[in-house]
DNA sequence: CTTCCAGCCTTTT
DNA sequence: AAAAGGCTGGAAG
């Protein structure tokens, strides 16, 4: 590929040092187009979206001060990996994740982790082991950088509506049923 | 059923 | 420092 000549940010004043470079990889899925984006540490990012467009717009906006660079070769074994998860939910993807966030947020993530996949748990639930409040919760999951890794979609709503996903609620539905069907408990109420 | 508000964390001004 | 807002929840109108 040309190289681009990356012009230095004027902005640079955050002279923190580390201008972060961090690699993505975009492949279509069963719910429209997934991007994996991955700095040094592992994994950082896993979005949903429709256009190419639409997931470098949310990449760069969780990450103003990163510079993206596509890496699609590189990360294609982690690529693959998501993708075979999303097909069979009961196969665990164990990637380096680099989850950065608040403390709270990262307790919140690691309880979402704990979850196993096809079992749901209402946000008032998880706020009570967090001992915090669910709107809380809420708020942590919808800053939650790494979509299906980080299972935000299997909290619901008290009464296990499935109330709001940072993605469209859709795509929450459609994961759910996924991994219900996997868990071939035919669920009925 | 619709509306309102409380309580908690992040982000932005 | 202050205010607004978010993947809520529960009480009130």
């Amino acid at each position: 590929m040309l190289d681009p000549v990356r012009p230095r940010p004027a902005d640079a004043r955050k002279r923190k040092g580390t201008p972060e470079v961090l690699r993505y990889a975009i492949s279509p899925c069963p719910l429209g187009l997934l991007l994996i984006a991955a700095s040094e540490h592992g994994l950082c990012a896993l979005l949903f979206a429709n256009d190419e467009p639409a997931l470098l717009e949310e990449l760069q906006s969780r990450f103003p001060s990163a510079v993206t660079v596509r890496d699609q070769t590189g990360l294609d074994d982690w690529l693959q990996a998501v993708l075979a998860q999303l097909e069979d939910p009961s196969r665990s993807t164990d990637l380096p994740l680099d989850l950065r966030g608040s403390a709270f947020q990262q307790r919140v993530w690691q309880a979402l982790q704990a979850i196993p996949p096809g079992q749901t748990m209402r946000y008032g639930e998880l706020a009570a082991n967090l001992g915090s409040h669910a709107r809380a919760v809420a708020r942590a999951c919808a800053s939650n950088p790494l979509g299906l890794l980080v299972p935000c979609h299997r909290v619901v709503g008290a009464d296990q509506a499935l109330t709001g996903y940072r993605w469209g609620v859709e795509r929450k539905a459609a994961l759910l049923a996924a991994e219900s069907r996997q868990s071939g408990a035919s669920q009925r109420s």
